[in-house]
Order: C-alpha cells, then structure tokens, then sequence
DNA sequence: CCAGACGTTGTT
DNA sequence: GTCTGG
DNA sequence: CCAGACGTTGTT
DNA sequence: GTCTGG
C-alpha cells in the first residue's frame, strides 16, 4: 500500500506539472503521514497547485468526526465504490512524490523500505480528491492515493503499491470527465519493473513527526 | 419504504 | 449522493 | 503507514 | 484490542 511517501523535489514543481501560478510550499519533506497537507495537482482551466489533506472525506459526509477518511483506493475496485465513484469522474489529481515508504514483514518486525525512481526524478501519483463543506462554512479539500498491483521490483516488499503516472499518461489523468474501464485499467497498471529502486531505511521513519533527509539514508 | 453504509491493509 | 439490506 | 492513547470530576 | 492523530 502507500502510507508515506516523500515530496523533496530536485527540480522545480511547477515545472514538471505545467503549473503557471506560483503558490508557497513547506517543502522539502521526507515523511509524509495520512491527515497531513501536502501540494497536489489539479486541472481547474490550467493545472493548478493545491493544498489538500490526506485522507478522504467525500462531499456527502455529514459527520467529519466519525467519517472514515480513506487514504488509498485499490485501483480494480474504485469504480464500484460510493465513496469514490464521482472522484474518480471528475476530481481526479496528480500526488507529486519523490519516494514512498513500504514496511516489511521481517518476523515479528515491520522494517521500514524506501523506494523511488532509479532516475531519482520527481513523479505524479493517480490520486482523487474532493471538497467538503462545513455546515457554517469554510472548505476542506481531502484526497486520496491510488494503489495497484506490485509490479517485481516491490513484490518482495509489498502486495500494493501506489499507481505510479507514466508521464504521457498525466495530462489525461487530469482532464475532467469519464474514463472507461479499459483505459482505466491501462493508465492505473503496475509501472515497468525496472523504473524503481529499494533500499533499506532506518526505523526512525516510523514516528510520523521524525522528518528530514536522513530519513531516505540507506541502512 | 427507511436505515445504514459508504475503505484499505494486515492479521487471525 | 447512492447503493444495499431489512 | 506507525505511534500513542485508551477517563472523569473537580479544582486551578 | 481498537481507535485517533500525525
């Protein structure tokens, strides 16, 4: 699955997403944990950058004290679900990471793995958001992250990962309006074996509030 | 009809 | 909001 | 995902 | 054990 990933970009942001309007960023960082904000890409006329929470809650919740807060969604499934169908229609966003953190089973232990494109470079996670509205007002803007089948590089770590974006596939992504299920399935599919790299990290990583870039150190 | 759920992962 | 279960 | 809390009353 | 918070 995806339950923390990174956003330290080495190149610019903007950039790589064609975003026109520059918005402020608190990055870099190296542990991002579920309920948290971070940037992610929206197409509202041009590409947009916003910052939402991770974690979705649906526009039709009524109660955001008990509501569930999804932070992934399995890709052959989404469809199907209430609480992403119309996400997945029409608010559909890229999650720019750098790396993702997957824990494996060791024994009794959960030991922490770090992976990322060989390349290093920055990368678009399928995500979907949505925009609740409190009673008296204000906005909360939540997503979530898509997660598919462990291609073979993860498969020794994980049984999911996240749906990570071929590039040519981003802009579509983030056009409005349904998909069916066959591009869905193309464009959501595990990305080539030989794209990522994993390596060991220390269990420092565990604790949602460690973050910097000792985190991402191999051990 | 109304009430209640609406999710994933991992573990058992 | 929409589907499922009773 | 993991870490940390898990409670009430009354007093400050 | 299970829920909440980050």
């Amino acid at each position: 699955m995806c339950g923390r990933f990174t956003i330290a970009p080495l190149v610019d942001l903007f950039d790589r997403f064609h975003v026109p309007e520059r918005v402020s960023l608190t990055l870099p960082r190296y542990n991002v944990a579920p309920s948290q904000e971070v940037p992610v890409v929206i197409r509202d006329g041009n590409n947009r950058v916003a910052l939402m929470q991770w974690g979705l809650v649906p526009s039709w919740t009524k109660d955001l004290a008990t509501a569930r807060k999804p932070i992934n969604a399995r890709a052959e499934t989404l469809a199907e679900r209430p609480t992403f169908r119309d996400s997945l229609r029409y608010h559909r966003c890229l999650v720019p990471a750098t790396g993702f953190y997957e824990w494996k089973k060791e024994g009794a232990a959960r030991v922490p793995y770090y992976l990322r494109l060989r390349s290093g470079d920055l990368f678009a996670i399928a995500g979907l958001f949505d925009t609740w509205r409190h009673p008296f007002g204000g906005e909360l803007r939540t997503f979530t992250i898509i997660t598919t089948a462990p291609n073979r590089t993860v498969s020794p770590y994980h049984d999911r990962m996240p749906a990570i974006l071929r590039q040519h596939d981003e802009e579509r992504w983030l056009e409005a309006g349904p998909l069916d299920p066959a591009t869905l399935a193309g464009i959501l599919a595990p990305c080539p074996d030989d794209v990522l790299e994993v390596y060991r990290v220390s269990p420092r990583v565990n604790s949602p509030s460690a973050d910097g870039p000792d985190l991402v150190t191999k051990v």
